[in-house]
DNA sequence: GTCAATAGTTGG
DNA sequence: CAACTATTGACG
């Protein structure tokens, strides 16, 4: 193959989402093979970039005048193996994204240098040989008989505490034993030194870690020691799943219900669809790990696409946390005005004199979420995006936190001039406001993503609280996930409400799963754990649900909704945003793409809806207006929104106008 | 995306 | 008609 004459090369070219594969003269003397990657010349300028060879010939239909010359070979061994190309394949069909960019992510930053590999060789892990119970060693039992030949993802579903990662550890064992590897999945970066620490612990120097903010020369070192064999676990967020594998054994995915799962960006991958990929291509169990399933996942799981195992009691054998709801009506009924009910505040003063430590958790940052003039009832919203600006009292300054704009709170309306302008609502900075105000002796730390900022500032603030240095932590959903405080006692959702009304039709999913997390945290260590739930929507079923822990009553009450309102799963939408300054050529734009959309489905197949402004109208000076198009079929439908897409390139101006398309987007109305 | 060719526009 | 600007579409 090294002396073909002509290379197929998949260069990232613009914004086309088709195409980029263009045909180059391999120079005389250069070795290359597929998944090599390449230096080429591209465009009238010849500007350099890279490439990936995708394939390998000696003739071509390309006009001789036309073809370029490969400029340098950056890699002599392929970069990506012949899965992971037709990996990338897969993914660029599937979410509509240039074949160069999916094989960036999944090849390593940087062609690899030679370096010495950090020495990193912990002793083998201790015996941290828990016995397992019965579910327990019945759940290890179903999923390593399906090790050698896996013929379908199953679903490890337990409530928190049930012990699934001690089951996750048993099974890696076994894969590894057999001679395979294992990819450990956590939605979040944060959460990767904890999983790392736990299994190598368990498994020694064998554990890697893989993530995206990685420097070029770390990822390759990682990438060179599961080439080897030398690291044959691999944990981190999304981009784990890409971890070079030749014999992956299992892939698990832990908190598989996490939103994080899917990239916001291109590629706009599902790192579960990437990991069922793989486990077909590859003969690898996906395994997937949730209190909270997402409502997709638990309904395969129901159809017996997913194999479901239930670990359904606490592994140390205590009894769920109690959880009550509080009636936020009959506070303001009462006059009162403050994020911390009567009924919380009472529960804070008795945990505080315990001894014991408070979470709270509210999933808004900043003061307060509005700020308007009580004279004329102008409300600030920021110049540049659709949205109502948000006051940090930290500098004073009212926020927009699409654009990051910011600017003075003024001591003046600035539409009626009088000086009667005042904040409403309640965010994180709030909340730290009314707790410091009433238990004065109390210490108080606050995790949201403006405390965070500093480096190292949200590993030192979760160090605090865990050394119990604070008696309050108060959060956003930072603090939600995977983190075990045994000094909590008493753990306080401020505004349930706020996660349910998102303009979203997954947001009683999320707010059921968030509330679950946040009533775990309580009474971990054992001594009688207590969750306050405030809400102004009590009689909520995401809220009722969540309060009794039945996640099954949850699922059955939300997946009738889906059915009824012919929502995902038992349908896919397509969202198609256009976006740009000029506000009646976007419009226009999407008003042909519309009429296109209605033309080429003439049969009715699919639901069509729009144009109409997207949930946030305005960002940055970008307008931003949308269709959505709704089908049972995802393939049909991702096929026919890209045609559409196509068309409408060929007939309209898009000058100035982005394209943004998304299959089952986060925010639909 | 980026750039060059091209079409369109303006001003002398 | 030259000089300048917006638009278009190819990129191997």
């Amino acid at each position: 193959m090294g002396s073909a004459m002509y290379a197929v090369v998949a260069v990232a070219a613009g914004s086309r989402w088709a195409g980029g594969r263009y045909t180059y003269v391999v120079p005389p003397g250069m070795e290359l093979a597929p998944g090599c990657a390449v230096t080429v010349p591209f465009g009238r300028g010849g500007a350099l970039r890279r490439g990936y060879v995708i394939g390998l010939s000696d003739d071509t239909d390309i006009p001789p005048g036309k073809l370029k010359a490969i400029e340098r070979l950056d890699s002599p061994a392929p970069v990506v193996s012949a899965r992971q190309s037709a990996l990338a394949e897969w993914m660029s069909e599937k979410y509509y994204c240039q074949l160069a960019d999916c094989l960036s992510v999944i090849a390593p930053a940087r062609p690899e240098r030679k370096r010495r590999a950090k020495a990193k060789a912990s002793a083998r892990g201790g015996p941290p040989e828990i016995e397992l119970n019965p579910a327990q060693a019945e759940a290890v039992a179903a999923l390593t008989a399906q090790l050698e030949r896996p013929e379908r993802p199953w679903l490890l579903f337990g409530v928190t505490g049930s012990g699934k990662t001690e089951v996750y550890a048993r099974v890696i064992e076994s894969a590894l034993a057999a001679g395979k590897t294992a990819v450990f999945m956590v939605p979040e970066i944060a959460l990767t030194p904890q999983t790392e620490r736990l299994l190598s612990a368990r498994f020694g120097g064998d554990a890697a870690v893989i993530h995206s903010r990685q420097t070029p020369l770390e990822r390759s070192d990682v990438w060179r020691r599961v080439r080897d064999g030398s690291a044959r676990i691999v944990v981190g967020p999304r981009s784990a799943v890409f971890a070079p594998m030749e014999r992956p054994g299992v892939i698990v995915i832990d908190e598989e219900h996490d939103a994080a799962y899917k990239s916001e960006q291109d590629p706009k991958y599902d790192a579960r669809e990437v990991a069922e990929w793989i486990g077909r291509a590859a003969g690898a169990l996906v395994v997937y790990g949730s209190a909270t399933p997402s409502l997709d996942t638990f309904e395969r799981a129901e159809r017996g696409e997913i194999g479901l195992i239930e670990l359904p009691a606490r592994a140390n054998g205590l009894p769920p946390p109690a959880v009550e709801i509080v009636d936020m009506r009959l506070e303001t009924a009462a006059g009162i005005d403050s994020p911390i009910s009567r009924r919380l505040a009472g529960a804070m003063g008795e945990a505080l004199s315990a001894g014991n430590q408070i979470m709270l958790f509210l999933n808004r940052r900043g003061h307060s979420p509005f700020v308007s003039c009580r004279v004329c009832g102008d409300v600030m919203r920021c110049g540049r995006c659709a949205v109502n600006l948000t006051y940090h009292s930290d500098d004073g300054t009212a926020r927009c936190h699409y654009c990051g704009e910011s600017r003075p709170l003024p001591k003046t309306c600035p539409v009626c001039g009088n000086p009667h302008v005042y904040t409403f609502g309640w965010g994180t900075q709030k909340v730290e406001e009314a707790v410091r105000e009433m238990f004065p002796g109390a210490a108080v730390l606050r995790l949201d993503s403006d405390a965070a900022r500093p480096k190292g500032a949200y590993e030192s603030i979760l160090r605090d609280f865990r050394s119990r240095s604070a008696d309050i932590l108060i959060g956003t959903q930072m603090i939600a996930k995977g983190h075990d405080f045994p000094g909590v006692s008493l753990v306080g959702v401020i505004a349930a409400d706020q996660a349910l009304y998102t303009g979203d039709f997954r947001a009683a999913e999320g707010a059921f799963a968030l509330m679950t997390q946040m009533t775990g945290r309580a009474g971990r260590a054992g001594t009688g754990g207590l969750s306050i739930v405030q809400t102004y929507s009590p009689g909520h079923y995401s809220v009722i649900c969540a309060a009794r822990g039945d996640y099954r009553a949850f699922y059955g009450q939300e997946i009738l909704i889906r059915r009824r309102m012919s929502y995902p799963p038992f349908t896919h939408i397509f969202q198609i945003v256009l976006s740009g300054e000029d506000e009646k050529a976007v419009i226009g734009a999407l008003t042909t793409l519309a009429h296109i959309m209605g033309r080429l489905d003439r049969a009715g197949e699919f639901e069509l809806f729009g144009p109409a402004p997207a949930l946030v109208s305005k960002i940055n000076n970008n307008y931003r207006w949308r269709v959505m198009a709704k089908a049972a079929d995802e393939r049909r439908l991702r096929i026919f929104a890209m045609f559409s897409i196509d068309r409408l390139r060929r007939f309209a101006n898009l000058n100035g106008i982005t394209i943004m398309p998304s299959m089952d987007p986060r925010s639909i109305s």
